[in-house]
DNA sequence: TGTACATCAGTGAACGCGCGTTCACTGATGTAC
DNA sequence: TGTACATCAGTGAACGCGCGTTCACTGATGTAC
């Protein structure tokens, strides 16, 4: 009789040497995802990537499933913590973080990850509810600061500013980070007054 | 000795059986990268969808790139096609032409294509220039639209706002086709009001 | 109007390959006595 | 401080499957005489 397994098997380690695995492992398929896409994503491809043999993969990931959803909740979750950050960094003031936003939507593997998931949500509900959760903190985050800035501003007409400035800058991302078009130092410029104008604010 | 078929073997049937089987073949590889992405792209699962051996597609398409790039060229052929008569259609206000654009945003598989057409951008250098041809095209076709119903606007100016124009109108979709958020009437129109700010237009 | 033949359109079996999954097995590490 | 044993971490072979590709073959359709 052959007993099943213990082993963590669900992607959260019981050790810091597992933990540490776990995070080479995500490392790795989403650089498998961001550069060949959630085609390409495959387990031995990872493993090869991470220099482990297959089986060690499915020790801390049973499935392929299993697998791409930590990668997702990971990459959902420092999306959240990395916004607020900015936030946090740069929320008094709407022109530096927008700043910030514009700089990190340089970062092309960022966008490209983004663009994956814009994808992946059309036929996977699961990214579709993250992606939604992400945006709506998203909109929220940028409404509020946009009211501490300016408190004559309602609550609704700041949602829907916020909403428009997020819908602004990601789209702005297909133009200037080479995918659609290139932007230069003139555009950037441009759409930075365009985006502050969305939400209100002429100047900074 | 075994002589080299014959056949088309481009993509481009010389009969009009073989020219309504093409496009029955590409309709079917579109429906599937449109419902199951890229990386669902199978000959066989293509092949099952029109109804045919495995081999009649290859008859047409001798290997699976080329196939996936005639999809592509008439992907961005329809873009094309599609865009200039809206412009044709609507061009003289540019009120008209953008609810035109609004509208067709509301359509999710044509969304959804253009989603997997960025992340695809990202790692095929072909597709990106592509998508930058078209991409510039839609700039210019607004500008041009917008310069003819403001002539004071100079065309470096009028090709900026265009550009933030496309952008918004691109990151709009994914605010109001329910890939990140779903829109509503109140916003719909606060987005048009936006995007006729953004070229310069208050009110139509 | 026939007939012979080339080309067109399409089929189905076979190939080697990479895939996710299963599983028996093996050291390393911790823990109880 | 040893020793026995359970758990942790990791390996590698094997499985069945779907994949792109190759290829011999077959009717259907056109065309030349």
């Amino acid at each position: 009789v052959t007993l099943r397994r213990a082993g963590p098997r669900k992607g959260t380690a019981v050790s810091a040497k597992g933990a540490n695995r776990v995070d080479a492992i995500l490392d790795a398929a989403t650089r498998v995802l961001v550069t060949d896409g959630a085609g390409a994503l495959a387990l031995r491809r990872v493993a090869a990537d991470v220099g482990i043999a297959l089986g060690n993969i499915q020790y801390y990931f049973p499935t392929q499933e299993a697998l791409i959803r930590a990668l997702l909740d990971r990459v959902m979750l420092r999306a959240s913590e990395g916004l607020r950050a900015r936030v946090a960094e740069h929320g008094e003031g709407l022109g530096p973080l927008l700043d910030a936003l514009l700089e990190e939507h340089l970062d092309r593997d960022a966008c490209r990850l983004f663009y994956e998931l814009w994808a992946l949500a059309a036929r996977d509900k699961a990214v579709a509810r993250a992606l939604r959760g992400f945006y709506a903190e998203y909109v929220e985050a940028v409404g509020d600061a946009l009211r501490s800035h300016d408190p004559a501003v309602s609550e609704v007409d700041a949602l829907t500013r916020a909403r428009l400035f997020v819908a602004g800058l990601e789209g702005l991302s297909l133009f200037r980070s080479g995918t659609v078009a290139r932007g230069d130092a003139t555009f950037d410029e441009a759409a930075r007054r365009w985006l502050l104008a969305t939400i209100g604010v002429e100047r900074t």
